[in-house]
Parts: C-alpha cells; structure tokens; sequence
DNA sequence: GAAACTTTGTCCGAAACCGTACTATAGACG
DNA sequence: CGTCTATAGTACGGTTTCGGACAAAGTTTC
C-alpha cells in the first residue's frame, strides 16, 4: 500500500535495504491511529504490530488495581509488538495511542515470515528491542528516583521528540495516569515548568517553550536511553 | 569445560537440544562469581556473558550521581549479555554479582557465532530477553506506586526464587542502593515484615519464613512477571 | 445565553520518605 | 579480653506526595 518506504517517516522502514523494503512493503498497510485506540492488550495474542509515522502509543504495565503505569513511549523512531519480535505472541504490557497519528501495521504472522526470510531485517527490529530496553530501565529509575516535575520534564521531552513542532495536545489528568501520581501533583509540576518559562500550558495543550531548559530542570531524568539510541542508529 | 549441559542449573542451558548443546558446551568455561564482581560496564563492550548456576547478578541503571538504581535480577534461570543477543555489544545497565556463586560463561564473539548458527537458540536466548524486559517493566511499576516494604518484600521473593535454601545474605545498605531508598528506610521496612512474621532478620542475612505472606504483603508488586516466565519456560 | 460538562487551580490534613546524625550491638581481630 | 569496625536501630525536622474535596474557568450543547 505505502509508496516509498525509505522516504517513509517511521525510522525503521526508511532505513532498511531494499531487499527488506520489497519484503514488508505489500504486506504493510496505513491506518490511523486514533486517541485511545488500545494496539495490544495485556495477555491477548497481538494481532498487528503498528510502525507510526506520526503520534505516540503509550506502553503501560497493568499493576492490578489502579497501579498500572507507563513504561515506555513508542513514536516514529519505533515499533509495537516487540513481543512478536521477541519470538513469543503476547506481553503483560497494554499499548494504545496517546497522541493521535497514523502508522503503518502488518499482522503478527507476516511479520514473523519475514523475519524468518530475513535475518537482517530480525537484527533491525532487535536493534531497536535493546533501545526499547534501556527506555524501559531509565524509566524505572525516574519512577524511583526523581520528583513529579523531573519526571514529567522527562516525559514531555520524550514526547517532544516523537512529535511535530513544539504543541502536545494532553490532559493533567492522563499525564497523572502515565506518570502515576495525582492528577493535582501533575497541575502543580506543570505550573512550576511554566513558571521557570520552559513551556507553556493552555486548556489540553502543552507547548515546549525551550527545549534545553527542560532538560536541566529534568536534572538527568533525560538523556541516557536517548543517547544509546543515537548510538544505535545514528 | 562443563559435563552435561542437559543437568546444568542454568535453565537456559539445561532445556537445550543436543544440537545446541554440542555447539555451546566447547566454548563454555565454569568461573565463580565473588560478591561485586562486574559483569558489564555501562557503554564498554561485554567481554563475556554469563550463564548463573547460583548466585545472583543485579543489573543497575546509572542515572549519573546518586541516582543508580537496580533494574532487573538475573539468576540461575537467566543469563547476563542481552545487549549482544540483541545484535549490540553494550548496553548503558551496569550488571555485577549480589549475591555469589558460580555460572558458565563464554565470550560474546562466541555467542554471536552461535545463534549465527543456531537461531533456534538466538530464539531461545530472545524469549529471556521477552521475560526480562517484563521484570524491568514491572520494576518500573513497584518503583513509582509501591511503598518500601512492599518493594522489599518483592525483591526478596524474587531472590528466593534463584537460591537453595531460604537464607539470603544481604546488608541493609545493600538493599538500601539497589532499591534507591535511605538506609534506616529498610531496616524500618525490614523490621516490618519481621514482626509480620514472614522472615526472621539477623545480622547480615535475611532468612524467609513465610512466602505467601510476603507475597500477600507484597501487594500486587510480585508476580506478574514471575507468571510471564512460567509461560514462557514452564 | 443558560446548562452541562470537562479541565484546571487550590486547599486541607495525613502519610511516606528524606537527610542527617547519633547510639547500640555483633562479630572480627589483635 | 578489650578494641575496632561493620552493621543495625532510632530520632528529628523537613520535604514530597497522597487522598479527597471543592471552586474557578474554559468548552460544548441545547
């Protein structure tokens, strides 16, 4: 369906040979991804997996009750359905769409026949695994280690990346849920950044004001996985 | 080095085919791990990976000064090195031995040229890497919604199920740096589950009296991972 | 324009945890 | 046996976050 894969804006696709594009292209096709659309769901075998070209999937661990909280953040730069690429059909991680956008998806089945016909191609999507990892890990370190307004520095950088221009269209109260804290501790952090004049904050939509302030007031929440991520493909 | 693979520890290594077995078994050598031996650096390229018979290997997120805070554990159903089974040869987690023992190790060379040759066994090494990356998620979750002795009672359990026997030894302090929590916070938590009857604590060892009870005062921190694993591995 | 609804701002007391410092105890070692 | 050192227990004031409630402001609907 898609033309191009290599001028596509998903960063796995653009960069494959074009041995693997010919592999994936018939087999891939472009939908929208629409807010709150759920991508997988904990335990259910995964249909599809999604490379966006624009928007952010969440993925979320289910702790019970009302602990579930995010673990990582997928935009173009990646791809859902690591599971699959892992060798198995299903994880105990939700995923569905944050900010709204469009993706390319293929069926689980096919995307294990071709990583079957292409070793290189697995090695893209692992590569990409071992990124997926360390975002994970860092992840677990901000949950414990850093405050409400670090974190939610960190998580609006992280979306910053994912995105078009400097405007997220996001509620105090599903930051409170990604984040795992209260809705009114996410008002307050909020509040503070605009305060320091590093974003500013209307009705449902955030805008990155400076960029490199909200870095610092990060204070090394942000960085490290990104950095391995570069290192990883350039 | 080893004997037979089929009756190793590991059960990585003990559920192999005969193939994979002939082929790992010549370049596998038995090390001891003494307490605090590195096993990976953060951004140095893994030297060796390492299959755990016993004992038990931390992986640790550096977030820069203070901040590190463990990530994951790996034990005797493990193996270390996931950054080179992803197709990378580093990774930014620090990994080094909590609690001593023994593993089988090889080099990282020789594993890449293993599941060059095998991917069944890349498979099989990229299906821990499914379950681990579960554990760390989850580690994410008790992180920012569990309180001290919920977090403790989980990576206690969690140790216990990759040891013999039900005795651990582990200082507070210990426990302090890989939860990123104050010190005299675990000997209060500890205390806790002490008088709650589900472990007896002397002076540098944890003995386990009560598992279910732990696990019920682990409220919900431990287990969905664990539940992953046996699904996977059975 | 009024009503209904969503989103945001603010407040309260309480709980969890922190940083730091100091004391107590058990084991190691001379 | 007494000293030293690592480990564990305790205390105190201060900060962060919580749970819950409510009011203010913007948006949609009728």
């Amino acid at each position: 369906m898609p033309k191009d894969l290599s001028e596509n804006a998903n960063w796995i696709l653009s960069h494959l040979s074009t041995a693997d594009a010919r592999l994936l292209q018939p087999r891939l096709a472009r939908v929208d991804l629409p807010l709150r659309k759920p991508l997988e769901a904990s335990g259910r075998p995964i249909e599809h997996v999604y490379f966006p070209e624009s928007g952010i999937v969440s993925v979320v661990a289910n702790g019970g009750d009302k602990r579930s909280i995010e673990v990582g953040l997928i935009g173009r730069e990646g791809m859902t359905g690591l599971a699959v690429v892992m060798g198995t059909d299903r994880s105990s991680h939700h995923s569905y769409v944050q900010c709204a956008g469009s993706a390319l998806r293929m069926t689980a089945n096919h995307l294990r026949e071709a990583m079957q016909e292409s070793p290189p191609l697995h090695q893209r999507f692992l590569l990409y695994g071992h990124a997926f990892l360390m975002q994970t890990g860092y992840t677990a370190v901000a949950n414990g280690r850093s405050k409400i307004e670090e974190r939610l520095a960190r998580w609006i950088l992280m979306a910053h990346d994912r995105i078009d221009g400097d405007a997220l269209a996001l509620t105090h109260e599903f930051l409170a849920t990604m984040l795992g804290v209260r809705r009114p501790g996410v008002t307050v952090a909020l509040n503070l950044l605009e305060g320091a004049g590093v974003i500013r904050a209307a009705r449902g939509i955030i805008t990155i004001v400076d960029r490199k302030g909200l870095e610092k007031l990060s204070n090394g929440a942000y960085g490290v996985p990104e950095a391995e991520f570069k290192r990883l493909f350039g």
